[in-house]
DNA sequence: CTGAGTTGCTGAAAGGTTTCAAGAAGATTG
DNA sequence: CAATCTTCTTGAAACCTTTCAGCAACTCAG
């Protein structure tokens, strides 16, 4: 993907490590000594096997005294569960999965961990993976988290309709949308209701006095640019505004880098076609788009209005704090994660499509009175 | 952790779905149906398991027809490889973990994306943990990774002390120090010089003209900001200062939040006590910062100038852009993951400690002359 | 002292894959 | 046509745990 937005300081540094131990010389200790497992242990504490599987599962079930030969023996030999053959012989996992779609996205770190928090309440661990708004690679991650078989996969999808993830939960893989809603009845899904988070920015607007406003967001290809658009559409339609009142200003993806393109083109416009508001599909392009024009020389908000969406911390601490949209962030992952572990443990569990209600926070970036 | 900084709207629409489905009442399908594994696929190509197995991990050794039944076989009965059986057997892993201080640091997350780039060239998956700065999630995470048998681990550590930590790689789990430089022989390690980080910001802030300098950051036992304060206390010396002018004003963690509490505390201060300048161990600290003191009234630079550190991209978009310290981001987690790749497969592999140049970005936080 | 009930431990089977020595069939050479 | 190579395929062993029926030893009531 893209390479850092400025060029990165190189001059580096490397020395080897003086390795004071070795005596023999070129020899290296590599050959991964076998690793000591239950069986060597059961050995050292002569006990047999199953009473080591006991004292790592059903400490309760032995004596105080063969648990402590049994501990005393595994911490000698420096013994490690081969997680791999427990899974295999017991069948489950403790692992859940948050597949991303922006890692770098703080909209979607604040998610995580949410997730996390129901996870580890639940006893288990998290593995994020970041699709980075990359079909290929979500796919690659959908099909490694499957083979792991992972107790369950929480995604932000870049195309919900992709048969893979249709097809997981059949074969037993119980999968989660986030910040997608979806109805297939093969998924749980918790979101924001992002039409309505879109009208609410362009009535915002509209109330303003603002009448050619710019959406700014991209690609078409995901949920939640499409939501916003139709919901920014529909506040227009319900103002009696024509729809070519929407200038759109499509992106490669949702990122500050894109924000400052979706900028240049703006600014470039003679000031009389030139919209007097934009609404960003996300904060991130939002934040790019606002320091582009500031650094061309346009007022926010008195040239140009801004409102972002996802309310992420660094919107209120941009050069004009943000209005944006906000949405429940943890509690999107931490209910998520809830739905998840109830289909994996309850055998009645329904699927659930758990929507919540955006809100408008609004700073100077359109009210510069404020 | 802290829930999110804004209450979180929390009106949810809740709806069951509605199983078009459901023919017979209440029965549900769970019961985890037998997954198809390599036996059910080599009985349905009329093949043995050995050939299967071929198919899958040395298609060129089998003839191109039994090639096309066994996959034919494959994906008609949705077989998906057991991983956990794979593993154990084979007894490698096809996966690479960075285990990262805070996920919600875009700093962090630019690391990953070097990691992830680097891992994806040899072939290799990249499974994400957050410490979030708790040194028990830490351990927890180490535990799990090492029992999943993970190809190698690259970890930002909270201490790099731990014990466990210098452990792993004895037990045949390679470990890679991202942003700390090691050098206990056992552990390769990716840094950036903090020292000289420090000692960038703290001259740059003298020069022009500032005496008295607080420093923001901690907790005191996270390497980076034990460093970037050495630094700072370094260029002071050097300049012929007292150390009493570095002010140090110590926070709970590296984040936005506590960068408003120092902000708070700073802004509290008479003007004739309060430095004039500070110096933040990371940027989220600085932004946090720099949004309560000009939110309670204080102009930057002109009352109160500030530095970051890490320039992220969010520095350059805040209120007043952020002069700031630049690390290579993405060169840094793609070093750390050639080192570890070298590490688990090159059996001359030596242990480095590679350094990288850190770079001041003077910005008008700093000279709003500029 | 007998019989039933507890408690704690054992040993073997099972889980799904990969590996590898060895065999079968077909192609090539002299 | 025999001998030698190649090319494919096979079947069983091995990887490390967990599970579970069963056994031994002990306790306790009658």
């Amino acid at each position: 993907m893209a390479a850092d937005s400025a060029p990165e300081s190189a001059s580096a540094t490397s020395s080897r490590s003086s390795r004071k131990t070795g005596a023999t010389g070129g020899r290296r200790r590599k050959a991964k000594q076998h690793a000591a497992g239950v069986k060597a242990v059961a050995a050292a504490a002569g006990v047999s096997l199953g009473t080591v599987s006991n004292v790592l599962n059903r400490p309760e079930v032995v004596s105080p005294v063969t648990r402590a030969k049994v501990e005393a023996a595994m911490a000698s030999l420096g013994f490690v569960r081969n997680e791999s053959a427990r899974q295999l012989r017991a069948g489950s996992s403790r692992i859940l999965a948050y597949l991303m779609l922006d890692a770098g996205n703080p909209f979607f770190t604040d998610v995580a961990k949410g997730v996390e928090e129901a996870a580890r309440a639940a006893g288990l661990s998290v593995f994020l993976c970041n699709s980075n708004e990359d079909a290929d690679r979500e796919a690659d991650y959908l099909d490694l988290l499957e083979q792991q078989r992972v107790q369950g996969i929480l995604i932000t999808p870049i195309d919900q309709n992709s048969s893979r993830l249709r097809k997981l939960p059949a074969r037993g893989t119980p999968v989660v949308v986030v910040d997608r809603a979806i109805d297939d009845g093969e998924h749980c899904s918790v979101a924001v209701n992002d039409i309505l988070g879109g009208e609410l920015a362009i009535a915002h607007l509209l109330e303003l006095g603002h009448d050619r406003i710019a959406y700014v967001g991209g690609p078409n290809t995901i949920g939640q640019v499409i939501d916003r658009r139709d919901g920014a559409r529909r506040a227009l339609r319900k103002a009696g505004k024509p729809p070519e009142n929407l200038i759109e200003l499509t992106t490669g993806a949702l990122t500050v880098a894109e924000g400052r393109g979706a900028g240049q083109r703006l600014a470039g416009l003679p000031a009389t076609r030139r919209p007097t508001a934009a609404f960003c599909a996300n904060d991130l392009l939002a934040l790019g788009l606002l320091q582009q024009c500031v650094s061309l020389g346009l007022r926010v908000p008195e040239d140009l209005a801004i409102v972002g969406y996802d309310d992420i911390e660094f919107a209120a601490a941009a050069a004009v704090p943000l209005t944006s949209v906000r949405q429940p962030r943890q509690l999107l992952g931490r209910t998520a994660a809830e739905l998840l572990l109830d289909e994996s443990s309850n055998p009645d569990h329904e699927h659930q499509r758990v929507t919540f209600t955006p809100e408008l926070v609004v700073r100077t970036s359109t009210r510069g009175t404020l």
